[in-house]
RNA sequence: GGUGUCAUGGCCGAGCGGUUAGGCAGAGGUCUGCAAAACCUCGUACAGCGGUUCGAAUCCGCUUGACACCUCCA
């Protein structure tokens, strides 16, 4: 097993992971702001991180996971009054910002699990790190990089270029910046166009606000991230990441706010997920071209042909590289729910291949090319091309023209079982083993007797209506030359 | 305008100088009472124009087109 090289944004560059504290390794994700349903594009990264989450510990790592919840902080761009995301959508809904923030945390939480989403090691909320992010506006004006305006704290970023590099993750260059800044509230208070919120006076109607050292109000857009990673995994730590529409400026101002609080570099490897489109423009809560998670698990939106499991999704976000753009069409997604189908049937074949004594399968050139792609920055699109080709070599093995020892069938099938269950997180419900679906089996392997006898008499009509009236209730009957097998629709 | 990324066969999607990516669709076949499913075989693509090289989808330049970020966004 070679080393794990991921993509690192700020150099951009492959290097080798080697964590600053091994075996510990501390990852952080930004995860969602819980003012919408969870659309696909929020399945991309916590898919993406997912993976990496579930790599790095079957790599033998001990990984403590970070994911936040935005629930308060973020202004709203339409609205004059700058007041918060959160409170604006609780006054539409006439509830306490809280119970919308509940409502979508809980939401957000049941379409993860259902895209057999690991839970992060710890999920801090925004809200609840109000005096830690507190403290750390705190320091960065204590090292003189934040100057206090009506009420408002913000960084001076004239300052801390002069010393740093501000723009060191996107490559940008502050005179650039200063030239194409928008007019918003507040900016009047600012030093420098350039300049952004560490603390932000609340307006009278705000619903949303703590008391600070300065005024009522609230935290800058980037102040929870930098908070929070460093309470829960020290600075600096290993992993950070999220879509790439945060480099600038959410990550790039949690970079100056760190070196400006702790002097230090925030983190090693920053990771960066590509954007899902949608007829080649980016899904976004903004553009309003987003179709959500239950949409797509229910069928229920105009631009969806049928509706696509869970499965589906977190394979069709797989088969690309997270750091390439994925553009969404019905033809794909159902393209990739049967390639998804063809590689769990022969994992059940796989499970039931009898062993020869001669063997022709080289088990371990197969798993070395696994890791070669997953080592080389998550590369799993070309994973799964190669699980395919074991594929070929399964399917081979069946009908009797490779020949497999029992040593290797072992290797073969912990291999897969490694892969796709633990690694790749698929999850074949279809053959659980609940009570419910043992029940089920037994049923059918019944009804599939009954059919057996009335096809040994010949009696096509009782066959045939077995058949079709299973197939009616959601279940296909498949006659192999070993007998019937039956599945789910 | 600035900073980046990308243009691959009908569709999706790898590729990082020389050998088959892979999946879906399509064609042919095996199996079968019929059907469905499953399995096997098959495509020779790389935006355009130059250049470097024995050799380029892959490196360099130009052109065209697309996207992302520069404003909350995964």
């Amino acid at each position: 097993m070679r080393t794990l090289y991921l993509y690192n944004t700020l150099t951009r560059k492959k290097e080798p992971f080697e964590p600053l504290h091994p075996p510990t390794v501390g990852m952080y994700v930004c995860g969602p702001t819980v003012y919408g349903e969870g659309h696909l594009g929020h399945a991309r990264p916590a898919i993406t991180f997912d993976l990496v989450f579930r790599y790095l510990r079957h790599l033998g790592y001990k990984v403590r996971y970070v994911r936040n919840i935005t629930d308060v902080g973020h202004l709203e761009n339409d609205a004059d009054t700058g007041e918060d995301k959160i409170a604006k959508k609780a006054r539409l809904e006439q509830l306490e910002p809280m119970e919308v923030a509940q409502n979508y945390i809980n939401s957000y939480h049941h379409t993860m699990h259902q895209l057999n989403v690991c839970d992060p090691s710890i999920e801090p909320l925004a809200s609840g790190h109000i005096i830690e992010q507190i403290e750390m506006v705190e320091k960065i004006i204590k090292n003189g990089y934040a100057y206090l305006s009506q009420g408002s704290v913000y960084f001076d970023v004239e300052k801390y270029n002069s010393l740093h590099h501000y723009g060191i993750l996107s490559g940008r260059k502050l005179e650039d910046l200063v030239a194409n800044t928008r007019t918003l509230e507040g900016q009047q208070e600012k030093h420098n166009p350039a300049d952004f919120a560490l603390w932000k006076k609340a307006n009278p109607e705000h619903i949303m606000r703590w008391k600070s050292p300065w005024s009522e109000g609230f935290p800058g857009w980037h102040m929870e991230c930098s908070a929070m990673g460093a309470k829960y995994l020290g600075l600096p730590f290993d992993i950070h990441g999220g879509g790439m529409d945060l480099k600038f400026p959410h990550h790039e101002s949690e970079i100056a706010q760190a070196v400006a609080a702790e002097n230090t570099q925030p983190v090693k490897y920053w990771m960066h997920n590509n954007m899902v489109t949608i007829n080649g423009q980016k899904m976004g809560k903004s553009l309003g071209n987003f179709i959500t998670l239950n949409e797509f698990f229910t069928g229920k939106h105009p631009a969806l042909e049928m509706a696509y499991a869970p499965m589906t999704i977190r394979f069709f976000i797989l088969q690309a590289h997270y750091r390439s753009e994925l553009d969404f069409s019905n033809e794909a997604l159902q393209a990739s729910e049967k390639g998804m189908k063809r590689l769990i049937t022969a994992l059940e074949t796989l499970k039931n291949l009898s062993p020869s004594e001669t063997n022709q399968v080289d088990v371990s050139s197969i798993k070395n090319r696994f890791y070669e792609a997953i080592n080389d920055d998550f590369n799993t699109p070309v994973l799964l091309a190669h699980m395919y080709d074991g594929v070929r070599i399964i399917n081979s093995i069946r009908d009797g023209k490779t020949t497999i020892d029992a040593e290797n069938l072992g290797f073969l099938q912990s291999l897969y079982d490694t892969f796709v269950t633990e690694i790749l997180g698929l999850h074949i419900e279809s053959i659980g083993s609940s009570g419910d679906e043992k029940m089920l089996d037994k049923l059918m392997q019944m009804v599939i007797e009954l059919r057996k006898e009335a096809r040994e008499k010949k009696d096509w009509n009782t066959s045939d209506k077995i058949r079709d009236d299973l197939k009616k209730a959601g279940i296909q009957i498949k006659d192999t030359r070993d007998g019937a097998e039956w599945s789910r629709l």
